[in-house]
DNA sequence: CCTTCATCTATCCTATAGGATATTTGGCAC
DNA sequence: GTGCCAAATATCCTATAGGATAGATGAAGG
């Protein structure tokens, strides 16, 4: 008798999740990490074996992961890992993320106040995590799949945080499923972490055009960055 | 035997389709036309009673029915009706429109040529409805569910073909989640089909403005009639 | 009369089983 | 050797069963 119980601490956070959410988080994390070839086929009864559970609840995480684009679906044939992105899809990606990432800035631009200091921490990350980058490519070592994971994760942070600067629930929507997409671009064209110094300074500048207050320079600062990568991102699509 | 055989006519069109997309559809169907009040629970073995289907691939219907929004999901605890669209979710849900259809409009400006008369086709449509409306409600008769239901998606389309426009696959994805909300919010706001005569002028001068080439013009001309949808919703809510 | 606790029912969640479909393997004919 | 067909295997899809949890009902105590 007696337990202990833990009053109303951050009850609101402990939001229960049943045995589909937590098969969903391991195949999205095992997509984004372990680059697997685009096509290869996700089997549910593999994967059901592999985690130890039926295949019910995997196929229900799978129709989940559909709905983000990592995943296709052929009625009768199974899931697949969706194709890499061909080069007319990239220019769609990036005209995608102009107008979401530009219009949610303008937007965010009204609650400056409260974000700036946020996008300032989540800079000073990224300076942060650039300098790891450099010295381990200095002293010559391989880049650990940890430390790129972390570095694309702290990157895409400062975007996240304007969307959810935003308060607005359908726009946060819509960039998770943005989100997935680059994060699996990333995979095939190999730039991301080599332009580290580039990308900080392009934040930067978003940054200080918030602190300016004016959502039109915040907004154009931010389409400025995205134009940049996206130029960054051809130049690696034709070397390779 | 001798089965009459219809060969590859429109064969490409034909996608298999597994119980579970049937079901989904149905589900969706329900959702869209009975009018369910908020908060209704979705019992997964009711509705699998109700369509002679096992509860799994309900189950999966309402996974997918989660990533649009129309359902919400407690774990353990079962799917709701979603929730209707506070007052500040309606002011975010315009916001979003104007984010995405204003970027989308600009977007499909390249493609005008073939657009517009896909366009004029569109409106030619929203015309004749306008006046069956018109006619029914002269006669003080009562406007039938059908009716208002042809009339939504006849002036929704409008706006997809913009979006299609694009061909620009994520922000198309990204329309159908605003057109779920969009159906949804019309249930509950009484307006949409009142100011049937409004939608049609503002159609006609984003159709204008796509005619003169100008994607500046065309995108003003969109934000400024979903400006002119928020106010007239806003004037609905404040009369209830 | 109101509160509290136990029991009971309904529902969700996961696991297992079997039929249906796709894919692969092996063999045969050319 | 190459192309085609058939059987075998693997996988998907739906159905059913049982354990687990939430909500409701009713009784006992204050």
């Amino acid at each position: 008798m007696s337990e202990t119980v833990y009053p109303l601490a951050g009850a609101a956070a402990l939001e229960r999740r049943g045995l589909r959410d937590r098969v969903y988080d391991l195949v999205l994390d095992m997509l984004m990490t372990a680059d697997l070839a685009p096509g290869t086929r996700l089997s549910i009864d593999a994967i059901a074996r592999d985690l130890k559970v039926s295949p019910t609840p995997v196929r229900e995480a799978l129709v989940q992961l559909e709905r983000t684009g990592l995943v296709t679906r052929e009625a009768l044939k199974g899931y697949r890992v969706a194709p890499p992105l061909a080069a007319e899809q990239l220019e769609a990606l990036f005209d995608a993320r102009l107008v979401l990432e530009g219009g949610a800035t303008e937007l965010a631009a009204r609650h400056a106040e409260a974000l700036v200091p946020q996008l300032e921490q989540a800079l000073a990350e990224h300076v942060e995590i650039s300098r790891l980058v450099h010295e381990t490519a200095a002293r010559g070592e391989k880049l650990s799949l940890g430390l790129i994971r972390d570095y694309f994760a702290i990157d895409w942070n400062f975007h996240h945080l304007i969307f959810a600067g935003t308060q607005n629930p359908f726009l946060i929507d819509m960039s998770e499923a943005i989100s997935t997409r680059v994060h699996r671009m990333r995979q095939t064209v190999k730039s991301g972490v080599s332009d580290a110094d580039e990308a900080v300074i392009e934040h930067g500048a978003i940054l200080e055009a918030f602190r300016g207050g004016s959502s039109d320079t915040a907004a154009a600062a931010m389409r400025d960055h995205i134009e940049r990568v996206r130029e960054r991102a051809r130049r690696d699509v034709a070397s390779s």
